[in-house]
DNA sequence: GCCATTCCTTGATCAAGATCAAGTGGAATG
DNA sequence: CATTCCACTTGATCTTGATCAAGGAATGGC
């Protein structure tokens, strides 16, 4: 199962997976061509459009998705239907939570989003023999438990004002597709409802202070969704 | 460096190191005695008062702490001095940030504690020769991950009233020394402060909540941390 | 192009929790 | 035993962000 032995070059990968082959962003979960050539008779390519559910909350996790292309936002919902994001994935991190049976929240396609799907006892085992994908995985987890702490902070310690610029850094950080760079101009991926969702606020409270921004001239908004960042500088100073 | 094909006998623990063959909570960070032997020459136990750091924020890490006794605190504080607790820590967890060079966080204690120091090298040396403890350090941070993402839903959504039943709930959880229970009557081990940080509330809050909870009979209250649960149904429904 | 629907913005009011300001009580010190 | 100190409590007031309500702009279907 040790497959780094194994002699596969660059144009044995599938075509279906072809697009996996996306630009590692430092450390991160994605599967790299290898893998994905090991993996290739049991993978999937799945499109979901925007809104479609990847993983319910407490469900069977039968597979883990590789993000290809889009946004997956983690949620969790209390009985009485208030919901929290608990995290957004960016290609090319892994979706799942590794080693357990039922997931501990629900995965859904924020933006049209293209995965690659792996069953999950065959992504174990080839985890069981790999150490440098094991590597990987393990410093995705803990990058991932470095941003919820981060965003404990935001949620816990910030002001509305605050925290709104705070996720457009981190947006514009996450979609830049350049090593250590931030985007300038982007489309948000997500709804104001999913903004409020992430921020622990509600949807005027989001629009209120996306206008004041605009307002205060640090970004430029058309369309809803099109966000231009006129000055990261006044942006870091307004998150806090 | 496979340690697991060496004959180690409970007798050999070093003295030093005897208090952490505390039981194991299911999935958990601790070192277990053969590996402690084997670490022996290179630990040692430290004892800090209520307080203390144990390791800085966005200092160089040089250790891994292993708790045996007491509560450490994770926490992050923004330059104007705001702080928030991202984390609570019990035995037998490790602390520290795993193949980090820097702590991204500051850990202290919160009540007195004991832990047992690992040089950074040595422990990150046993790891890659132990798939056994590699696969308990994973488990412990996924772990980790699954209750910072649960904390970001009592961050973000939840009320003043809501979030203290959900601490006093997971203190509960967490200092009870028998397998899945509950302890009835504990002593809290942290400040008002402390849970106000970690709560993302102000002190006065935390405290008209403990008023209020006292009033509904559903908790008393002696000697300001000492906490006994009359009924845990009651504390459940206000932790929402 | 028109309509319906959904998403977003803006305004007015309200309430939860922060802030400001005294207290209270228990433990440590002399 | 008195004194000080610190952690905590309680009350009064204020502010931030929620809630309620209306209207506007983008999107999709026909």
């Amino acid at each position: 199962m040790d497959i780094s032995r194994l002699d596969i070059h660059n144009s044995d990968i599938p075509e279906l997976c072809k697009s996996c082959e996306v630009r590692h962003k430092g450390m991160c979960g994605a599967l790299n061509a290898m893998e994905l050539t090991f993996l290739s008779k049991h993978t999937r390519q799945i499109s979901q459009p925007a809104g479609e559910e990847l993983v319910g909350e407490s469900t069977d996790i039968d597979a883990y998705d590789n993000i290809i292309r889009g946004v997956v936002k983690l949620s969790k919902t209390l009985e009485d239907g208030r919901q929290q994001i608990v995290g957004l994935q960016f290609a090319p991190d892994l979706v799942g939570r590794l080693y357990a049976s039922e997931s501990p929240m629900t995965a859904e396609a924020a933006s049209d989003v293209d995965v690659c799907r792996v069953p999950r006892r065959i992504l174990e085992r080839l985890i069981d023999g790999n150490p440098e994908l094991r590597k990987r995985l393990m410093d995705q987890s803990l990058r991932e438990l470095d941003e919820a702490r981060d965003w404990m902070v935001t949620l816990g310690r910030k002001t509305a004002a605050e925290k709104v610029a705070s996720l457009l850094l981190l947006i514009a950080t996450h979609l830049d597709p350049d090593a250590e760079g931030e985007k300038r101009v982007f489309d948000l991926p997500v709804s104001r409802l999913d903004i409020a969702d992430y921020l622990g606020l509600t949807i005027e409270t989001v629009s209120r202070q996306l206008s004041k921004l605009k307002g205060e001239k640090v970004i430029s908004i058309t369309a809803n969704r099109h966000i231009e960042v006129l000055s990261f500088t006044k942006l870091r100073v307004r998150a806090g």
